[in-house]
DNA sequence: GCCGTTTTCGGCCCGACTGTTTTCAGTCG
C-alpha cells in the first residue's frame, strides 16, 4: 500500500465526480491527493500509528477522506469509487487527461460518439466524427491528435520519482533476505530518465530460489510475468514492471553495465571492445573465452581504454568523442535552494516552516519565491502584500541567524515580455524567479522574443522552468534556447533546473546547449511544501544529464559568493 | 470535501483565452 497508490484513488475519484458535475469535491480529493503522493512517511504507517484521527491532523484531509483511507488500508478498495465506477464506464476518465478536455466534453464524447478510451478517441478524431459535433471543430480534433500521444505515453511510463522510490524499496527489501550479498538497480532509474517504464535490479545470492520466491510475492505485485531461477518480472500494483536477475559475483559489473544502458552507449560500447579483439556481453568482458572484466563496471571501462562513464552520461550523446569527461556535480553538493512557495501564495506551510525545513537540510540560504500578482489562481501577491512578506522574512531573518533568508518572488513574464512588477519593486527583490505561466501557445520565435525581452529589462535572477512542459500533460514550448543562453549568460542571468518531478525542466539536452554556450545554473525545487524540498535530487540528476559540473552551479556555491554570483 | 482570529456554514475557483461562435460555454492556469 504505497502514498501513490491511494493518491491515485482520490485523482480518479475526483475526475470522476468532475464527469458527474459535482462541484468542489474533485478539488478536495486532488488537493488530498497532491499532498499525499508527496508525503515522504508512508501513509499507512500513520495510520497504524493514530487511526484516522492521525489523519484528519494531515492538511487537505478531513473526515470523510481519511475513512476513506482507512477503507482501502483495511479492505483493500473505497466503496464510493466501485458506484462511481459503475455509473461511468472503465476510461472514460482518461479522456480529461487530453489537454482540452473538460468534464463536460468528454461526458459528451461518451454520450454521443460512445467514446470510453483514448483509442476510442483517436479513431474518432482520425475518422473526423468529432469536429461535426456541436461545439467542437477542426481546431479541436487537431489538438487532441496532437496530445494523444502525449497522454498515452504517461499510461506506462511513470515519472522518475516513482521509478527512483519504486526501486529503491525494492533494493531495500532484497538486501533484507539472507544470503543475499549484492543488490543494485539498473536500467533508466540508474541513468536517471526522467520517465521509466520499467524497473531492473541485479543481485547475487548464495540462494537464488529464496530472492525469487520473495520478489514474486511481494504484496505490491499484482501480476507475475516470468518466474524462473535467475530472472523473473513482476507488474507491479503501480502500473510498472519490476524485473530482478540474479547473476554470478563475477559477472555483476558486466551485468550492471549492461542492464543500465542505454541501448546506443551498448552497442557504442561492444564496437570499442571487438575493435580491440575483446567481447563484451552481460557476462563479462572476453578475449576468447578467457574473462578479462566483469566483476566490477569500472574494470569493464579501464580494460576498454575508457574511463568511467557515470550512469547518466550513457545516452551516445557525446560521452564517447568527449575529450575530457565532465567531473559531474554531486547529489551532496546543494548549498540553498532559491525557489519555494509559503502559505502566502499557494504553498502549504509557512515561510517559518519552510526556512526550518531548509535548514534541517543543511542549506546556507533559502529564497521564499511567491507568485507575483498576475497568477491569480495561485494567490499571487500585488505589490503591497508583497511588501508585507517581505518585511515578514526580515523579522524571520532575525530569528534564524543559522540561513541565509533572500526575499524572492515569481514574477510572471507576461506575453509582451514585460514582468508583473514595475522596475522600482523588482530592484528590491533579492532573488526574482522569472515564469511563464500563461499564453504557451506561441511560435519558436515568439516565445524566443518574450524571453530576450525579458532578461533585457535587468531584473531578473533566473528563468525558471523555461519550456513550460509537464511531463505527459503539456508538451514543452519551443524556443531558440542557443539565443537565450547567450543572452542570459551576458545579462548575468541564470536559467533554472527546476526539479519539480512533472518539470525537470530544463531538460538534459537543453542544459547541455545551454552550458556550451556559457550560461550558469540553479538547481531548484519550486517547492509548495516542506515535503518537496527532498524534490533536489532529481534537479541534480537532470543536472548530471546535462553534463553539469558543480561550478556551473549557481547554488552550489558558499553563501557569500553566491550573493556576489546573484547580483543584479 | 475541507476549512476556520473574516465563518462550524458558506466560502472555495477568478479571469483570460479559445474555439466555436454570432454572444458564449468550456477549459486552463
Amino acid at each position: 500500500m504505497t502514498n501513490q497508490e491511494i493518491a491515485a484513488i482520490f485523482y480518479e475519484m475526483a475526475d470522476l465526480c468532475e464527469i458527474l458535475s459535482i462541484q468542489w469535491t474533485p478539488n478536495a480529493y486532488r488537493k488530498a491527493a497532491r499532498f499525499i503522493e508527496t508525503l515522504s512517511k508512508p501513509i499507512d504507517e500513520i495510520y497504524n500509528k493514530g487511526g484516522t484521527k492521525a489523519l484528519q491532523e494531515l492538511p487537505s484531509i478531513g473526515k470523510n477522506i481519511a475513512n476513506k483511507i482507512e477503507e482501502f488500508i483495511k479492505k483493500g478498495k473505497v466503496k464510493e469509487l466501485d458506484e462511481l465506477k459503475k455509473k461511468i464506464p472503465k476510461g472514460v476518465d482518461t479522456l480529461l487527461h487530453v489537454p482540452g478536455l473538460g468534464p463536460k466534453k468528454a461526458w459528451r464524447l461518451y454520450k454521443e460518439l460512445n467514446i470510453k478510451n483514448l483509442r476510442d478517441l483517436q479513431r474518432a478524431a482520425e475518422s473526423h466524427k468529432i469536429s461535426k459535433l456541436e461545439g467542437f471543430g477542426e481546431k479541436s480534433e487537431t489538438e487532441i491528435l496532437q496530445s494523444i500521444d502525449l497522454v498515452q505515453e504517461g499510461e506506462t511510463r511513470k515519472l522518475l520519482i516513482y521509478g527512483l522510490a519504486a526501486a529503491r524499496e525494492i533494493e531495500h527489501r532484497l538486501k533484507g533476505i539472507p544470503g543475499v550479498q549484492q543488490v543494485q538497480f539498473a536500467g533508466s532509474v540508474r541513468r536517471r530518465k526522467e520517465t521509466i517504464a520499467d524497473i531492473d535490479i541485479l543481485v547475487t545470492s548464495k540462494n537464488p530460489k529464496q530472492v525469487m520466491s520473495y520478489f514474486t510475492t511481494m504484496q505490491d505485485v499484482k501480476k507475475i510475468l516470468a518466474n524462473g531461477p535467475t530472472k523473473s518480472a513482476v507488474l507491479l500494483n503501480s502500473g510498472m514492471q519490476a524485473d530482478v536477475r540474479v547473476v554470478d559475483e563475477k559477472s555483476f559489473g558486466a551485468a550492471l553495465q549492461y542492464f543500465t544502458g542505454s541501448k546506443e552507449h551498448n552497442v557504442r560500447l561492444r564496437q570499442i571492445a571487438i575493435n580491440k579483439g575483446l567481447k563484451l556481453n552481460e557476462y563479462g568482458l572476453f578475449k576468447g573465452a578467457t574473462i578479462v572484466a566483469g566483476k566490477t563496471e569500472q574494470d569493464i571501462y579501464k580494460k576498454l581504454g575508457l574511463p568511467f562513464i557515470e550512469p547518466e552520461l550513457r545516452e551516445n550523446n557525446g560521452e564517447f568523442e568527449a575529450k575530457q569527461l565532465p567531473n559531474l556535480i554531486n547529489y551532496d553538493d546543494m548549498r540553498g535552494d532559491c525557489h519555494m512557495h509559503t502559505t502566502a501564495s499557494d504553498g502549504a506551510n509557512t515561510a517559518e516552516e519552510m526556512v526550518k525545513a531548509a535548514i534541517a537540510k543543511g542549506y546556507e540560504y533559502v529564497a521564499i519565491t511567491d507568485h507575483s500578482k498576475s497568477s491569480y489562481i495561485a494567490n499571487g501577491l500585488d505589490e503591497k502584500r508583497l511588501h508585507k512578506h517581505h518585511a515578514a522574512l526580515d523579522a524571520l531573518q532575525k530569528k534564524y541567524g543559522d540561513i541565509t533568508i533572500l526575499k524572492g518572488s515569481e514574477v510572471d513574464i507576461k506575453s509582451n515580455g514585460e514582468l508583473d512588477y514595475s522596475p522600482a519593486i523588482l530592484k528590491d527583490i533579492d532573488v526574482v524567479m522569472a515564469s511563464v505561466h500563461q499564453r504557451f501557445k506561441m511560435t519558436r520565435d515568439e516565445a524566443t522574443k518574450r524571453y530576450l525581452k525579458a532578461i533585457s529589462l535587468g531584473h531578473i535572477t533566473c528563468i525558471s522552468h523555461p519550456s513550460g512542459r509537464l511531463i505527459h500533460e503539456r508538451e514543452a514550448f519551443e524556443f531558440d534556447i542557443e539565443k537565450v543562453a547567450i543572452a542570459a549568460k551576458e545579462a548575468g542571468v541564470a536559467l533554472e533546473i527546476n526539479s519539480s518531478p512533472s518539470r525537470l525542466d530544463l531538460k538534459d539536452t537543453h542544459i547541455k546547449i545551454a552550458k556550451e554556450f556559457g550560461a550558469k545554473f540553479l538547481i531548484n525545487t519550486d517547492s509548495h511544501s516542506t515535503e518537496h524540498l527532498r524534490f533536489m535530487e532529481l534537479g541534480i540528476a537532470q543536472a548530471r544529464r546535462g553534463w553539469l559540473e558543480a561550478k556551473d552551479v549557481l547554488n552550489t556555491l558558499p553563501v557569500k559568493k553566491f550573493l556576489r554570483a546573484i547580483q543584479k
